[in-house]
RNA sequence: GCGAAUGUAGUUCAAUGGCAGAACAGCAGCUUCCCAAGCUGUUAAUGCGGGUUCGAUUCCCGUCAUUCGCUCCA
């Protein structure tokens, strides 16, 4: 069977040190991954770009960074207590899983309330009747408790959203930074959910990064700008290298939104998952009023915008893009990975497996290869590897063959390799080679800066 | 959480109720070395815990993890 690109990229993934196991030395965590060196660079490489396409290259986004545990009225208020808080049973006959309120109502709907609850209704699935586990609270969020002695009073509940944050700040952020809609608050970070069913690598995890926008508008205008976000968005992969063809929008059922929605689009990724290519990458979601308005109502505090001239209040609908980071880093992976032909210095082809990730995102940036050890060579690549790391991630690799080197670097995305050789020591001058062009160029030694800044914007 | 399959160096695969082996990768050295070259040397593994046994990586039980299904959705 031929194994899938997914499957590749993850088992690169894995060898390279982007992503390890979580606690692997004492047996794992379920769904759990660490981020090694080359990963957490991309990691950060995207939230850096999210960062500045989002909310520093606008002026009408700010920043926020809020806590992560919460005290469990934020989330009585945000609706997400009594959703996120579902008793399932279990079916002892196929394994199916149902909502045992669900499963009651229905029942009641149909043939009158069973007077023995459960026991008397069959399963939806295989017809088995009343055979059913004990229902079982299953609640998505983490708890945990503050304070020294753990009883109701310290329950807090970890953010299964980044968003809440914002809206319990939203007087805050839209006071000190005088703002009127249409304005948003962005933020970047990880959320907590107990999911049920974890997996598909790093796609579904239980504690996950987030890079969440609230933007705030005049009501009747939330259509037009969920539109623009929708595309603003869907924008933002392609310019960082998603292929097009590989990212759809799926637009949510009706019936299936979330509590808080009036409208939800996604970006999904063609991933390539056994059981449906597909899978999201960004909900960008129509909130309408549900958040100010219920932390008004159970806060007490009025989270109205208040226009400073006309004195006219008003809740601002709020759309949402909110994107999963991690699960973004596996699509880039995912869409640069490819595997070329190379001529081999064996003779022949030889395969070539390269990871064509944009600049802006590549763990390193350039690869500084003195063609040996010798001791002429060591002193030159040193010397120009300090003055490159000075503005861009640099790695100064001299173990073993060239060529070996030329394909490690490959591997892991590196746009830029400069070899200094032996006539270096005669013209002060470097190979530089471009890792999607495959093609040379000498660069005198005190330009290489200068020649990579125009090919390195924004990194 | 439930059902099924799987678990040996970093990776891919061997083998065995009695010293666990290879390839690739890694590391060190040689080679004025420009796209995984060659030569020499070298590191490195039976997921974890119990049981049966003189002896278990092998058989049994448990556990943990992975993959595939059932729900979910950033």
């Amino acid at each position: 069977m031929a194994t899938s690109t997914l499957d590749k990229v993850i088992s690169l993934a894995k060898d390279l040190g982007f992503v390890f196991p979580c606690g692997e030395i004492y047996g794992g965590t379920r769904a759990a991954w660490d981020y090694g060196p080359l990963g957490v660079e991309l990691k950060e490489n995207i939230k850096r770009q999210w960062w500045r396409s989002v909310v520093t290259s606008r002026n009408d986004v700010v920043g926020l960074d809020s806590s992560i545990i919460l005290p469990r009225q934020v989330w009585v208020a945000s609706g997400h207590v009594g959703v996120f808080n579902d008793p399932l049973t279990e079916c002892l006959h196929c394994h199916k899983r149902f909502r045992a309120d669900t499963l009651e109502e229905e029942f009641e709907h149909r043939k009158g309330r069973p007077p023995a609850g459960l026991t008397e209704i069959p399963c939806p699935n295989c017809g088995t009747r009343g055979e059913w586990t004990q229902p079982r609270d299953f609640n998505m969020m983490l708890k945990t408790y503050l304070g020294p002695v753990e009883d109701e009073s310290g329950l807090h509940y970890l953010r299964p959203e980044t968003a809440q944050g914002i809206f319990i700040n939203f007087l805050n952020v839209s006071r000190v930074m005088r703002l009127k809609p249409p304005f948003g608050i962005g933020q970047t970070g990880k959320s907590f959910r107990n999911e049920i069913t974890p997996g598909n690598f790093i796609f579904r995890t239980r504690e996950f990064e987030q890079m969440e926008m609230e933007f705030f508008v005049v009501p009747g205008t939330d259509e037009e700008w969920h539109q623009y976000w929708i595309d603003e968005r869907t924008r933002w992969y392609t310019d960082l290298g998603i292929k097009p063809e590989n990212l759809r929008h799926f637009e949510h059922p009706q019936e299936k939104l979330s509590h808080y929605s009036k409208r939800t689009v996604d970006i999904e990724y063609r991933f390539g998952f056994t059981g449906g290519d597909w899978g999201e990458l960004e909900g960008i979601a129509n909130r309408t009023d549900f958040d100010l308005s219920t932390h008004t109502e159970h806060s007490g505090q009025n989270l109205r915008f208040k226009d400073p001239v006309t004195q006219e209040e008003f809740f601002p609908y709020v759309i949402e893009p909110a994107a999963g980071l991690t699960r973004s880093l596996m699509a880039f992976l995912v869409d640069a990975y490819a595997e070329d032909e190379a001529p081999s210095a064996k003779g022949g082809v030889d395969r070539r497996t390269v990871l064509r990730l944009d600049p802006r995102l590549a763990p390193v940036k350039v690869a500084v290869l003195p063609l040996s050890r010798h001791e002429d060579l060591s002193p030159k690549a040193q010397a120009l590897a300090a003055e490159l790391r000075q503005y861009w991630n640099t790695d100064l690799d001299d173990t073993r063959a060239i060529g070996r080197r030329y394909r490690r670097q490959d591997q892991i995305g590196t746009p830029y390799c400069v070899t200094v050789d032996f006539d270096t020591l005669d013209d002060q001058a470097v190979t530089i080679r471009d890792r999607d062009t495959m093609t040379q160029e000498r660069v005198a030694l005190d330009q290489v800066r200068n020649y990579l800044a125009p090919r390195l914007v924004g990194c």
